[in-house]
DNA sequence: CCAAACTTGTGACATTCGTCACTGTTTGCA
DNA sequence: TGCAAACAGTGACGAATGTCACAAGTTTGG
């Protein structure tokens, strides 16, 4: 009856990645049989090793968590897929549910919920983190464009650069930003992209 | 001869933090005694437990892992100070090993080295990790000032609040925004304050 | 198929931002 | 003691940013 649970790690700080095994080691129903440091090695192993679970990051290097949940969800026997990432804000936790994810817990969350949030999962449920279970969120108020545009905001981009970069006039570029600060409620532009990101909007 | 190596974790992201306590659990020479998820505990676990060696994350809530390294190198019996982070960036790294600590790792290094690292340290030596040890760095260009200013700047504050906030005319934050802009050699405020604090300026 | 929403653009206008030159005061240090 | 920095400020000027109104083409969902 008690097979273990075999488990699959995505997760691009090494010191992070090993501790995380570590923590599941110690509990005597997880096999942790292998990890990656970023999406694209993490969709191989999980390829050829066929887990249980992929437990894996969201801000990776190369392929993100999402993408990764996404790609994984096409595979013959799909491995359930628990998200751990840093940031609980709206835009990513339904990004990843949409993406197939079954579970989504935060770092911040105690080390102790992690085995208890993939044995609920291996048994078929799911496992959100309290913190954002019960939370409705502020849908995103931004168009696509706007949001591209916003994104060069915060890498501080000018207007005129954010233009010739997208092909746009200066002028729309201008009126993109100014349509989004006043969506976000922001004063000027570098409040606007801060805000943005907090919310997980880009 | 071979006694346990005392620890004590502080790292405010609860699931790092066990996770860690798992890796170094795993060693049989090391004894985590106790962790904490803010400066403040630790120091006060610190001061109680008088560890071997802290184990100290930098971006913290309350006092940051720097301000605690300076704090309880005023103990009597000083534990060593290990310093393990997300930012490579000089500005922690120098202030850091100003503050006291002999050791400096990165969560992007891989897990194994976390052991050794402090085994050196607790023989007395350091532990810095390669990525940065050979590097020079730039050096930090910014006044007092312009640095407080740039933070602002970073939150999205207009030169109007900067200046109500500091108690300065806008004049002069608009003089030093000018200046900080020249020297992290940025064309605008937003750009100034990402370089900024990339460069671990901030 | 129509309305609503998104996209792209122009031009005018006020405000904010960023540069420059210059004047002081305070402070650390050689 | 005296010089070099940092600190604080003023005023002028041009460039960038942000607001508004308005127009027209394209998608898209109901």
């Amino acid at each position: 009856m008690n097979e273990t649970i075999s488990v699959v790690i995505a997760e691009d700080q090494g010191m992070v990645l090993g501790a995380l095994a570590a923590l599941l080691r110690l509990e005597q129903d997880f096999d942790v049989v292998d990890s990656a440091l970023d999406g694209d090695q993490a969709y191989d192993l999980v390829r050829q090793l066929q887990p249980d679970i992929l437990l894996t990051d969201i801000e990776m290097p190369g392929m993100s968590g999402i993408e990764l949940a996404t790609k994984v969800a096409a595979l013959k026997p799909a491995p359930r897929v628990v998200v751990l990432t840093t940031f609980g804000h709206a835009g990513y936790y339904r990004r990843a549910l949409d993406a197939g994810a079954v579970g989504y817990m935060l770092k911040d969350a105690p080390a102790e919920q992690l085995a208890a949030a993939l044995r609920r999962v291996h048994a078929g449920g799911r496992a959100i983190d309290p913190e954002l279970a019960g939370a409705q969120f502020e849908a995103d108020p931004l168009t696509s464009r706007e949001r591209q545009v916003l994104r060069l905001v915060g890498e501080g981009c000018s207007n005129a650069e954010i233009a010739s970069r997208l092909y746009l006039s200066h002028g729309t570029v201008r009126n993109y930003v100014s349509e989004a600060l006043s969506k976000v409620n922001a004063g000027n532009r570098t409040a606007a992209a801060r805000i943005a990101k907090e919310k997980g909007w880009l």
